[in-house]
DNA sequence: TCTCATGGCGATACAGTGTATTGAGCGATA
DNA sequence: TATCGCTCAATACACTGTATCGCCATGAGA
């Protein structure tokens, strides 16, 4: 209708044809978003731009965003390869211990999604059921007291792994070097006295190896086990 | 310079007496805010709402919203008494394990916020510094490995936990319950027959008290702690 | 007592969020 | 060909944290 020669009219702008969606390609993409720029990248309106999408098509695939969470989290324990199946329960668990630490460092955001809601996506299930599997013990509620208490030193210590982790590259320093970075208040904390382990602790510890520190822990933890349970 | 009467004009809107605020008082609005109605009642207009003040005033307190948060979780770490000053390393530990834990049930949302920043309000230092000294070692790279490890355990333990109890809560159902109340989905996925575990887990285990179970978990780490460093 | 300045605080504004609703366009069927 | 129905985009709404602006009340000086 417009009198306007073609040519002087603008194209529409180009619309990028609009890729078919599925639930799989939409949980890709938010999770290759979080990859990058941290759980504050995944909204439904970056999430959708990242697949050339309005944001409400989203809603024909998942039907709330705590959904889309919950899709990533699982897609996560997906990830995670089970023990050998005729591995001992020791190096079972330190198998799973492993994997969980691996995938919580390629994903950092997956630590915080734990939190949240109980995880009950089929890759989850899988991932508790074999790792109840690794631990042969006659009495059901003994293996989950003894996977339990796995998980949560292993979830504990990723958690505070990767809070070091984000708190170090915020300031660019290593944690040798954190109480500087953290300027003058620290200093002042610690010139009151009232810390001397504290102060020990940030002045003399080496800086040991995370991975080291985690086996060391998972240790004791498995020890403990070991010992309460004559293995 | 209204020509009408008095009687006839609405008497500005009786403002409720400005409060003399501080930042103790905001915290502690925020802390009774999340603990009546969970972390998302938290926010700069509720909270000022809750004082009889409006939402900027806030800022002349508090700089931004994630320091009104530390402010809340070091307030928590207040509440947590340190271990009695010559207790031995297991029952200090132990105190303070289960201290951790009380703080965390009468603040559901403290273990949400731990995932974040790393604390390092006084309160914080204070609980780290008394948790330190309960375990006399030498190397001060075992006092902390030892020490990290329990805290590790107890903040996924409380976590875990934490989440149960709310989706609980969100059924209105127990534990044993669980399956039955998140409907056909965990009945199909269990009827598969690929999470055999998992079914003697919901349908055998037996409904322990949670501290209990916190404590077995705990015992683990501990013994694993004696173990290995011959105590 | 009157005037003026200062500073604290409320109102407003903005960019962003999740999501409900609406409406347009298109493909398939009658 | 006409109509139905479905899909998706645009719009709208309530809410968030926070920057900015302007009013009003208070305190100082005359």
């Amino acid at each position: 209708m417009s009198n306007e020669p073609v040519w002087d009219r603008p194209e529409p702008p180009s619309k990028p044809s609009p890729t078919p969606l599925s639930r799989e390609l939409i949980v890709n993409a938010a999770i290759r978003l979080a990859d990058e720029g941290g759980l504050d990248d995944v909204s439904f309106r970056k999430v959708a731009a990242a697949l050339n999408a309005g944001p409400m098509r989203l809603y024909g695939y998942v039907e709330t965003k705590d959904e889309l969470l919950d899709l990533m989290v699982d897609e996560v324990y997906g990830e995670i390869t089970p023990p050998p199946a005729k591995s001992d329960w020791r190096s079972g668990l330190k198998h799973v211990a492993h994997e969980m630490r691996n995938a919580a460092k390629r994903h950092e955001w997956f630590i915080d999604l734990l939190s949240g809601r109980p995880h009950q996506g089929p890759h989850s299930l899988a991932h508790i059921e074999s790792t109840l599997a690794t631990v042969r013990l006659a009495d059901i509620d003994q293996v989950l007291g003894v996977v339990s208490a796995v998980m949560a030193y292993v979830f504990g210590a990723v958690r505070s792994e990767i809070t070091e982790l984000r708190a170090e590259r915020a300031t660019g320093l290593t944690e040798e070097q954190w109480q500087r970075a953290s300027g003058p208040y620290m200093e002042r904390m610690l010139a009151t006295g009232r810390f001397p382990l504290l102060g020990r602790v940030m002045h003399e510890s080496t800086d040991r190896d995370h991975a080291e520190v985690f086996d060391t822990g998972l240790g004791y933890v498995l020890d403990g086990i070991a010992v309460r349970h004559g293995f």
